[in-house]
DNA sequence: TTGTAGGCGTTATCAA
DNA sequence: TTGATAACGCCTACAA
């Protein structure tokens, strides 16, 4: 006990054990749930830490038990896009959610990509300072991801890794699906001429969601040659816009790779005259806040962040128990019909 | 140690300091950069290091030098605002960024607010977890900042506290003097009939914005009672607008508490067929992304998220070291002129 | 400048 | 069921 002017020392295990009448030992089981240990003494070594305050001192557990119960968030965006984009944080929130009732700790890692910070980055893992990781790779991040499937640390990417053949775990929404119902329903909705704002192709995302496109429309027997790429940023996707629009003067249809651009896209219809949806149909992708408050408000594919956070936090926990959570996984997406298309 | 080929281990210093024929404290020496190791002793040693990929284990330094060598970032925010603000991510990423330099790592503490998170958020800071806390204090948050304000943890905030009295260190922009500023210039344009559109009473910075709106209308000698409140939303804005247009059809200037909101403001009153600016010149507060990508863009006081972040961490080091940042800051901010006023 | 030795607070092993 | 006792890997007086 403190008295208010005396060394403020934490607690140890010591001092609980010796107020509770039991050994270092039993004290310790008390304390982590095992069996062997009497009513009586749990009692006893339970009150003793009421009393004392006690809490243990995580790095003398975690040099003995070897976990340091604590996950990384590794975020290997460098560019402004982790400012501006939604997406970071509601992974953030749906990891700490999903830990919300373990008491693993978030560790989190925000770097620059290269192969230089990837090493670091996995020395820091190895070094015992995380039990696992969950990576959010947006970008192609060959090294992180190459460095991270040559360790042996358990770790869930959310995006899949461009490179299929990797012993990686990862969690996904199915982009390619998401774009082609997006796609149809620019079709179903009368749209002939149908192009496509698509993102860089060093993002797994943005490939899919091409692909995806391309299918609806090679399954329409419409063909597939409007697209120009912009880089998930407004400005990005405004220029692209107007060139498409100076390129395809006759479209009719616009599918854009996420809600973001798809917002510029649409200033830039107005810009040019051209009404949405009555001239141009267009759907966007990912469903963040935004596409509720465009007007037209946007008809777009839903992206569920939250959900690949949980469902990546499920998968390394298991991984981490040794129960599974080795197979990968791809989210099912839906559209959200609102007024542009 | 298992035999397939590898040791499966980490590396400890004794496997360092026995390939560099020295001893455990000479390697520790040369490693954590002591003076006292001669430059041979320093070199074998760091070759070693090389070869063996030796990394020191943090849990066991943490035991003996009392430091966690990682600081806790605090949010004390469970609604939705997290996903949607991007001042959250803007702060995450700017202490991330001040941090490179060191080796201190960010651990991440998101959680609902309320008296028993509170302590059990301390509990967790004073078992050792961290070195240090930066709190990001949106809300008024009573129960946090008590509970730090009576622990010895070394504390930042980020955002005034309400209880100016409380023994804490903090940093914020000038709220009031960005309010006062965009004020004025609404004033300058010639605005006489002019409202704001402030946030919750229970956030600092909305009180602060409301106390510098009110403070240019005096000196201006108009009236200042053209006030609604929001929650920061652009829902609630847009209600919030619609509200003060019953109120006061004569408005010709309003002043809202941050881009978020004027955008929301925007579209109420392009609905009411009010222009901007002409009819009602506009004036936002934060400067974050959107504001630039409204039309008109808008007039907006810069709130420095990044750069408070990169204080708060500063000050934060130099506490941890003894040598100051015990002195609470508040950052200047200027006015961004663009269309809307 | 270097090495010896002790201890940081906990959990795990083994007798009792 | 309990309690000695030995690690866990590192840092740091202190002595040489």
């Amino acid at each position: 006990m403190v008295s208010d002017g005396t060394v403020r020392h934490a607690p140890t295990l010591v001092e609980v054990a010796r107020l509770a009448g039991v050994s270092r030992a039993t004290a310790s089981r008390a304390i982590n749930g095992g069996d062997r240990v009497s009513p009586a003494a749990r009692a006893a070594v339970e009150a003793a830490v009421r009393e004392t305050g006690y809490r243990p001192n995580p790095a003398a557990r975690s040099l003995v038990t070897r976990r340091t119960d604590s996950i990384a968030v590794v975020i290997p965006e460098s560019d402004s896009r982790l400012f501006t984009d939604p997406f970071f944080a509601t992974v953030l929130h749906g990891v700490t959610t999903a830990l919300a009732s373990t008491d693993l700790q978030v560790v989190l890692l925000i770097g620059q990509r290269g192969v230089d910070r990837a090493r670091r980055m996995v020395g820091y893992l190895r070094g015992g300072h995380a039990d696992g990781a969950i990576v959010v790779s947006h970008h192609r991040m060959d090294s992180v991801v190459d460095v991270l499937a040559g360790s042996d640390i358990p770790v869930v990417l959310i995006g899949r890794p461009f490179d299929a053949t990797l012993p990686l775990t990862w969690v996904d929404v199915d982009n390619a699906a998401g774009a082609r119902l997006a796609t149809e329903h620019l079709l179903a909705r009368g749209a002939r001429r149908v192009g496509t704002v698509a993102g860089p192709p060093d993002m797994s995302a943005a490939e899919d969601r091409l692909t995806g496109w391309r299918a609806a429309l090679a399954e329409a027997g419409l063909p597939a040659d409007a697209v120009v790429r912009a880089d998930f940023t407004a400005d990005g996707a405004a220029a692209a816009t107007e060139r498409l629009l100076a390129e395809r003067p006759g479209l009719d249809g616009l599918f854009v790779a996420s809600d973001q651009m798809a917002a510029a896209a649409l200033d830039v219809l107005a810009a040019h005259g051209r009404r949405v949806p009555d001239d141009v149909r267009l759907v966007g992708f990912d469903n963040m806040d935004l596409a509720a408050r465009t007007r037209p408000p946007l008809t777009t594919a839903v992206n569920p962040a939250g959900e690949m956070a949980r469902r990546a936090v499920q998968m390394l926990l298991a991984r981490l128990a040794g129960t599974g959570g080795t197979e990968s996984v791809v989210l099912p997406t839906e559209l959200v019909v609102r007024g542009s298309a």
